[in-house]
DNA sequence: AACGATTGGATAGTACTACTATCCAAAGGG
DNA sequence: CCCTTTGGATAGTAGTACTATCCAATCGTT
């Protein structure tokens, strides 16, 4: 097919569509002549892909790309390409250098990590992301102790169990980029639901005006 | 303090603040004279809030604004308070017009929610979130049954009830407003747990590289 | 009283991201 | 043969959150 029908099959404007394969996040079509190209299936499969991760995922391009090379790339085990995805989520968080108050989170950060035994990389950016939000709960006189921590640690492990559990057995690239996938959507079903969890609380709590 | 006093205790250069006065995030200072005003204690902890907010809630400016206006407004009650927070937070997503996959999904989140008895109001920015989601893992040939979400649905009621709970006696205006803003702030705690669970699950079945 | 620094207040500019519009020459098709 | 489409390049736009500059009126100090 060419541009105008992948634009129309894909629902994106077709200058959309070049803007992604200048940056590198579809490869071009097949050139049959200098102002001809044939684009497939691949195309439209990567396309959607592409919007999952942007509308959904709320990953930033330059994000998409390095997901997608990885994802290319057969020398990219399934642990890096799980850890492409994962560090590649928003938000991210710019550690600040010469924070007392950063450097004290973050040391509790790492020592709750440490008891709990996860393997977790030292550069992992959900550190940083745990860590400014300590900061900012000890800057608003929240205390935060590991009871207060116990139930959110709980889900986590219930559910990060559960979402790689399913793919332990027979880990195939399809499947582990499947895998990715999930982690990134299934992401937003949580916060989703949460809000929707906490509206109803809240209703059942407080009464609706 | 004057307002460069207000500049170094809260770390915001002085432009800054002058911009979240501008932009109705800060009461101005008490003007003692044409080019003089005296800032107290309360702008100091209203500017942590809008920081808080701002940088780990991820809201817009636009949203603060209605925030702060919601809780110096005693004729907001405490349910209200909650929703002008939880209405705010991103991503906030556009639902398209004459979609028929949007309108599919859009259907089972409206039927999940009414088979879990939740009392959530049709326009609450949550479902819509959902309903996105739903579209872009179908579109990916994910099938999401119920017995996919009801791990998340679990975790999803056993947190949002304990940290309403919490706060169901007593439920003064101030305790209110903290709520909210853990509301707001723990959101983060479970999507930065959540990550780091996954990184763990995932080393743990697939081996680090 | 003089004077350099600070302040409040207004206006304009910047940085970043993700597109979106325009242009052009070279095919392709009826 | 000519009108449309295409690939490819370049430039412009929109939204957000600041950030920089300017100006005149003080303030504190001398």
């Amino acid at each position: 097919m060419r541009i105008s029908e992948l634009s129309e099959r894909s629902g994106l404007p077709v200058q959309t569509i070049k803007f992604y394969i200048r940056e590198g996040l579809l490869p071009r079509g097949v050139a049959s002549a200098a102002t001809r190209a044939e684009y497939d299936q691949t195309h439209l499969d990567r396309l959607r892909l592409i919007r999952a991760l942007r509308e959904v995922g709320n990953l930033p391009v330059a994000a998409i790309r390095r997901i997608v090379e990885a994802v290319e790339d057969p020398a990219v085990g399934l642990h890096d390409l799980f850890g492409t995805a994962q560090y590649a989520l928003r938000p991210r968080v710019q550690a600040p250098e010469d924070d007392p108050d950063w450097g004290a989170a973050r040391r509790d950060v790492d020592a709750l990590i440490a008891e709990l035994g996860w393997q977790v990389t030292e550069r992992a950016p959900a550190r940083d992301l745990l860590t400014q939000t300590f900061v900012a709960l000890r800057r608003l006189d929240f205390t935060v102790t590991p009871d207060d921590l116990r139930p959110y640690v709980e889900a986590a492990v219930a559910l990060a169990e559960h979402e790689t559990g399913g793919l332990a057995e027979d880990a195939s690239r399809a499947r582990a980029v499947r895998g990715m996938l999930a982690t990134v959507l299934y992401e937003q079903v949580l916060i989703a639901l949460h809000r929707l969890a906490q509206e109803d609380a809240s209703a059942r709590h407080f009464g609706p005006s």
